[in-house]
DNA sequence: ATTCTAAATGAACGTCATTCATTTTGTGGT
DNA sequence: ACCACAAAATGAATGACGTTCATTTAGAAT
């Protein structure tokens, strides 16, 4: 039910050899990468409206059942992307540096790649590890930074849900419009709440998104940061 | 296009009086509030697979082509829906008492109602507050307590879309399988994030959920917290 | 009684994801 | 070379859905 990448193909390396047991037939005009590379292209041209598989067939000169010999649904495809997207966060400042920094890039990195593609959130959010191995290979290089920087053990995960979980919310507040917090005719009724955003048009030209993307996330580094061991 | 709650009726209170310009027509078997309601009592019992124009038509004996004349689109009830349930979210304990525990159990007390309902997420996140009077009128009474907490004036509103942007984040995180963080045949290449998961399942008998929304939480409340005037 | 109009109806429509029987096409074994 | 196998591709069909529209219904105002 919630098997996600199910399909018959290995998901190894691009060019994994003879490694099947019984005959190897087709030319293979579809794999698992192709498919994944090309649902992203025509996620970024036609935007997740336009994403269907049907669509998603005619990028690939194909017709949409043949789709179903290597992924087992559209949410698998969904599946792919994600992961794929995923080796796309920068993980590299966990490697050397202090940590508050490391997080600091990480968390903007991560926001910034999944902010374009919200309908994704969902996925990820409740995805197992297991169906998305660069995912997994994020989550590896984070928390051994994490390690490094003398955090308990038995907090790293806590902490890293915690930051991942203000990331997504905080990739959904980007995609909203400019003027949503606009409280039209209901102004005098709220007095309080009209003037804290009256308040915020006045301040610098930074996007508000990336304003309140800032704050939470030094917030959070001052109070996980206390965590670490001396 | 984005114009959402955009159906012909009125949305004021139940008994409005007579106040139309012409004739008033039909018994009006339909209004939004039912439709709301019924549609959050659907949802409840099918969850929101089952939460279908022609299920929500049925269970209020109507043909479901009735319901468009008082939502627009199905996107509609669900605004609806998300503004009803914003009326549950308690920010009673803004109104006397400190900032810190007022913020605590607002932030408990939100994400609960929304875990169960993170389909409506991506609809929040991005819906203008002109169209969700109770989403209005929960942010009046969440600035009021930051106001007079001592917070300055241009940082309530970035401080609680980042307090927001965890609770939805953290609300995905509270339907995430019990055994997300299985890395199943992988856990050779990834040492320390699998030696951090192990850490956790040993740990108390606190949901994995709560054990990281509890520590983001306390880590935002301190840090933000030092930004109050003295 | 006539008229006006919102509300309700039922029959469409169009879009999708997905399934299935069938055909195609390399490859490995003989 | 030939055969048999099975993965891969095809095209038609299916079943949900959300939504639209011409039409009907029925209360309220004049």
């Amino acid at each position: 039910m919630t098997a996600a990448t199910s399909a018959p193909a290995d998901a190894h390396g691009p060019a994994a050899g003879p490694r099947r047991r019984a005959g190897r037939p087709a030319a293979a005009v579809l794999d698992q990468h192709g498919i994944t590379v090309a649902a992203l292209e025509l996620i970024g041209k036609s935007g997740y409206d336009g994403f269907t598989m049907a669509a998603l067939a005619r990028t690939l000169n194909v017709a949409p059942s043949a789709l179903y010999n290597h992924v087992s649904s559209k949410r698998d495809v969904l599946v792919l992307v994600q992961d794929h997207l995923t080796s796309f966060v920068d993980v590299t400042a966990f490697e050397a540096g202090d940590w508050e920094q490391a997080v600091r890039d990480w968390a903007w990195s991560y926001r910034d790649v999944f902010s374009k593609h919200t309908p994704l959130i969902p996925v990820i959010a409740v995805l197992p590890v297991t169906d998305a191995p660069k995912t997994l290979a994020m989550y590896e290089a984070v928390s051994a930074g994490f390690s490094r920087a003398g955090f308990p053990q038995e907090r790293i995960v806590p902490a890293i849900v915690a930051i991942e979980s203000f990331i997504f919310g905080s990739a959904y507040d980007v995609t909203a419009p400019a003027d949503i917090f606009d409280s039209g005719t209901m102004a005098a009724s709220t007095p309080h709440f009209t003037a804290a955003v009256q308040r915020l048009a006045g301040e610098g030209h930074e996007k508000p998104a990336d304003v309140a993307f800032r704050l939470g996330l030094e917030a959070l580094l001052a109070g996980l940061g206390a965590l670490r061991a001396a």
